[in-house]
DNA sequence: GCATCTAGTTATCAAATGATAACTAATGAG
DNA sequence: CTCATTAGTTATCATTTGATAACTAGATGC
């Protein structure tokens, strides 16, 4: 049988640690201009987009006003726009701009190079072995 | 050779994912009376005490006044205490207080419970399978 | 013994975020 | 058609968090 207690002391120890480094990756990549939660959403458009208003309330957790908020301030900024979907006239869709666009792809490019940095090292087979690691997690606990 | 590009888009959609996870599992965990930030703090107590606010305010990323005025209002509510440190009396240590530790306990159990609910069918060596791949992305990309 | 450094505190201010009420407009069910 | 529901907006307020300056007390170098 395996060590339950152990087991989750693993966890905490392991999601501690992604926390932690994805942070140290990320804190100083936004721009001074937008504040974290926004560079959320921008992180969240450049996965997803085009998504709606509810779509991004939902998941990142953030009440409807309060996005609205946020992506007045983007659109505003000139990172991201609004454009009308096309089956329903209450829905309002939004993506990057092309200047938002551009940021993201710098900031993606920066974080990809320190993750690249940090793994110069490693061998053929070890790449395999991190793509096969993160591939379990991601089917098996973290969906 | 491994394909960099894609390499970084599944490291960005797992970390994605642990951190969704994460809050999923921990969000209604914290009593109403502690903010986030101060469920942080005592999440790193629970798991590095007896520490000083110095490192506290080094691991946590929060400024040294800001976490001396958190760890002031933890102290406010019992969840954890100062003691002087043997070896440098400008030192403060701190620790969680048995309110504290007991609270921990009862959050820990909770989101192992989760996690061990949403694993239950996983055989013998599904398990293995999933230690083995934390322990090689612990200490290979996320250490 | 004096200057300098480190650990922590207190007070204060600004900014970011969360929460709620009251609203408009479009959709969908009956 | 009417009523309930959904998507989003605006305004406003409270709380949380971040940032800085000015301070005390103990340690350390020389």
């Amino acid at each position: 049988m395996v060590d339950k207690e152990a087991f989750f002391q693993q966890i905490v120890a392991f999601t501690t640690a992604v926390h932690e480094v994805t942070h140290t990756f990320t804190k100083d990549i936004k721009p001074d201009d937008i504040t974290p939660l926004q560079y959320g959403i921008l992180e969240y458009l450049a996965v997803s987009q085009p998504v709606t208003l509810s779509q991004i309330s939902d998941c990142k957790h953030i009440s409807m006003p309060n996005t609205s908020r946020e992506i007045r301030k983007l659109c505003e900024k000139n990172l991201c726009e609004k454009f009308d979907a096309a089956d329903d006239r209450r829905k309002q869709m939004i993506r990057l701009s092309e200047e938002g666009q551009a940021m993201m792809n710098v900031a993606f490019a920066r974080i990809g190079g320190r993750f690249l940095e940090r793994m110069k090292g490693a061998s053929e087979e070890e790449w395999k072995d991190i793509q096969q690691a993160m591939q379990v997690l991601h089917t098996k606990v973290f969906y």
